[in-house]
RNA sequence: GCCGCAGUAGCUCAGUGGUAGAGCGCGUCAUUGGUAAUGACGAGGUCGGGAGUUCAAUUCUCCCCUGCGGCACCA
């Protein structure tokens, strides 16, 4: 007898033999007509596969987490099927599932192309309506290595090769066509929801490393009903209409051409939005104890040498000469070599630790041409880098001083949502034992501190020592990895960097390099995207435009702006010959936040109509001059420049 | 860097082996109109660059550049 026990506590026995659909169908055929799989003991199995023991059951279908996922893989199989009955001579490699749908990466000598998706996708649907039973069986290895070799698969015969030992080889089977799988799978083709579709084309690395062959890779999604993919395919529609390239061009906040790859044509606009998120965090930081310097672009090739990075990082380094000179000189990469530098300037006694010395560094970096994107990957950025030196007891404080600083960085830039990442040592690392002990405890203490979720990234830390780094979440829940801390063992050491101590003997500093936006520009990418273009007021790049009704308050309209722009308000008049229901639409494209409109009334009260974006025209609000540059400047202040 | 796709007016895009179109924007004129598009007229393009096929190329072929989607990379 086997004994179960389902998700309401109660307990059922059955004989042996039985089956997952067995129990589905005890317990009503409507069940098992929906049922996709069951879950024993949390592990996936086929629904035709005998239950050999007793423990707990979850019957799954389309409603469970795990019913889309067997959905989404069945799709992929499907897929491969399909792919392999069109174009004959193809390899099936590997199929898996991803967030919102699946890939199959395959081998082919042709190119497909995304012309080739409508006869792909009636050929899927003519599979799932064939309806083949899918079938598991348990292959003998060797027999199931000589099976794909035979059938001329040799990614799937290297696949199961290379499979432990004592791995249970399972194939499954739908109709003629046979793949290796672990499983579990649906009952039959037929069950796969016709909610799929195929979105598009890649190159991917067999195994995902660039010194083996490229497969191509076809994207899917699949859902369990078609209006979850309509669902699916507005969501991606919207995600686009807030893409900061779109955007950018939309706000007239910035551009890229071709004689500049990868650097940003900052516009007006776009460099006020830039300026005042830079203000802001100048003095966030000058608050909190550093110090800002400014260090060189250009810098003797061997003192990279010295630093290490000429080593590791030619290749991506710009490097520059002059026709006068003999030198080779490298565009700055980043800005920690300079800093060591600043500190090294001159003698430097503990009491002067901790030494805290921020730069808006600009650096450059040959990204491969493939990497660029928009903002968000560049080769010219700003980076908030700064780098405190300090002493090995100092480093827990300082650690929990950023991790502060940064969260109330976040929270007023209208991330609520972070997530610390704490790497510690990696297999190949410089420093005693020892150190890394005091750091990483010292490190994961300040995490803990946070009160933020903390994940552990074992053996993830930089070779020089470890490190946090802050992963905030968007509007629409992506993931950002923007700052991070990390501990330097390495660097004092390779550029000589000292202090004088109590007992008058020299001893080396600890560094943290640490950022909180990382780079200004993929900061800003994630600030466009998560604002949507609607960027709070104060950051907003034009805060007010005053406008008419019509050219008699010109003059009026001007005085009014005037009196806005200095009291430290971003204002633009609009004055053109236009109807105002034209000026307000061309604005809230804009997503200009206040329109401030004068006609003869306003004029003669000394008063402006406030129309704020987003609300319409319901909730305007008229006021005279000096309410308007109360209520404005008020709500512009920059977060940390309130004091209520 | 690799694979696929794309590049036509300032922007968004249509189109064709016989040297090009729309909407918005821009300019001129008229209109002075209370909260998401006033009307008329007009200007504007070596169809990404180079080579080839052809009587003829924006269209077909090849190479290059740039962009887009992935892969790899990201101190």
């Amino acid at each position: 007898m086997i004994d179960l026990e389902f998700p309401d506590g109660s307990h059922r026995q059955f004989d042996d033999g039985v089956t997952g659909l067995d129990v589905a169908m005890d317990i009503s055929p409507g069940l098992a007509k929906q049922a996709f799989a069951i879950a024993l003991d949390d592990e996936l199995r086929d629904l035709k596969r005998v239950i050999e023991h007793d423990g707990k059951i979850r019957i799954i279908t389309a409603r469970d987490e795990e019913g889309l996922e067997l959905i989404r893989h069945d799709a992929a199989h499907v897929l491969a099927e399909a792919v392999q009955e069109l174009f004959p001579g193809t390899q099936v490699t590997i199929g898996p599932i991803i967030d919102d749908g699946f890939y199959y990466d395959f081998a082919r000598e042709e190119h497909f192309s995304t012309e080739d998706f409508a006869t792909i996708e009636a050929k899927m649907a003519e599979i799932i309506d064939r309806n083949d039973p899918i079938e598991r069986e348990v292959w003998n290895r060797d027999e199931a290595i000589a099976f794909f070799k035979d059938k001329g698969e040799t990614y799937k015969a290297e696949l199961i090769s290379d499979l432990p030992v004592d791995e249970e080889i399972t194939l499954y089977r739908q109709g003629k066509w046979v793949d290796l799988c672990l499983g579990p799978h649906l009952p039959s083709t037929g069950k796969v929801p016709k909610a799929f579709k195929l979105m598009k084309l890649a190159g991917a690395y067999w195994r995902g490393d660039s010194s083996n062959a490229q497969l191509q890779r076809i994207y899917g999604t699949a859902w369990t009903n078609p209006k979850e993919l309509r669902a699916y395919l507005t969501r991606l529609e919207e995600a686009e209409k807030r893409d900061h390239r779109r955007l950018g061009n939309a706000l007239e906040l910035f551009h890229f051409q071709e004689e500049a790859q990868g650097q940003v044509f900052w516009h007006p606009n776009g460099w006020a939005l830039y300026r005042a998120l830079q203000d802001y965090v100048r003095r966030c930081q000058k608050k909190a104890g550093y110090a800002e310097i400014n260090t060189p672009q250009l810098m003797d090739r061997k003192f990279w040498e010295a630093s290490g990075h000429w080593d590791k990082y030619r290749e991506h380094m710009f490097i520059s000469s002059i026709d006068q000179e003999d030198k080779v000189l490298a565009v700055k990469p980043m800005n920690c070599p300079c800093h060591v530098q600043v500190f090294n300037h001159g003698q430097k006694s503990y009491r002067d630790l901790p030494m805290r010395l921020a730069e808006f560094g600009s650096c450059h970096r040959y990204e491969p041409s493939g990497a660029l994107h928009g903002l968000m990957r560049v080769r010219a950025f700003v980076q908030d880098d700064a780098h405190i030196f300090c002493r090995e007891d100092q480093v827990t404080d300082e650690v929990k001083a950023f991790c502060t600083l940064l969260q109330s960085i976040y929270k007023d830039l209208g991330f609520e949502e972070v997530q610390v990442r704490f790497a510690d040592r990696p297999e190949t690392r410089v420093g005693s034992d020892e150190v890394w002990d005091k750091a990483e405890a010292s490190l994961k203490a300040a995490a803990d501190a946070t009160g933020l979720e903390v994940v552990h990234n074992p053996g993830d830390g930089a070779f020089y020592g470890p490190k946090l780094d802050f992963v905030l979440k968007d509007a629409i829940g992506r993931e950002w990895q923007t700052g991070t801390i990390q501990a330097d063992f390495n660097l004092p050491e390779r550029l000589d960097a000292s202090y004088v101590a109590e007992d008058g003997e020299r001893h080396r500093p600890v560094m943290l390099h640490r950022a909180i936006l990382g780079s200004f520009e993929r900061f800003l990418g994630i600030l466009i995207e998560h604002h949507a273009g609607n960027m709070p007021l104060w950051l907003s790049p034009i805060q007010v435009v005053v406008t008419t009704i019509t050219s008699e308050m010109d003059d009026y309209a001007r005085e009014a702006a005037a009196i806005l722009e200095a009291a430290g308000l971003r204002v633009k008049t609009d004055l053109r010959n236009e109807k105002i229901n034209y000026k307000v639409r061309e604005h809230s494209h804009a997503k200009v936040p206040v329109i401030a409109v004068a006609g003869h009334r306003e004029r003669e009260e000394r008063t402006l109509a406030l129309r704020f974006l987003g609300e319409g025209g319901k909730h305007q609000q008229v006021l005279k001059l000096d309410e308007v540059v109360a209520k404005l400047t008020s709500e512009a202040t920059p977060p940390d420049m309130k004091f209520d």
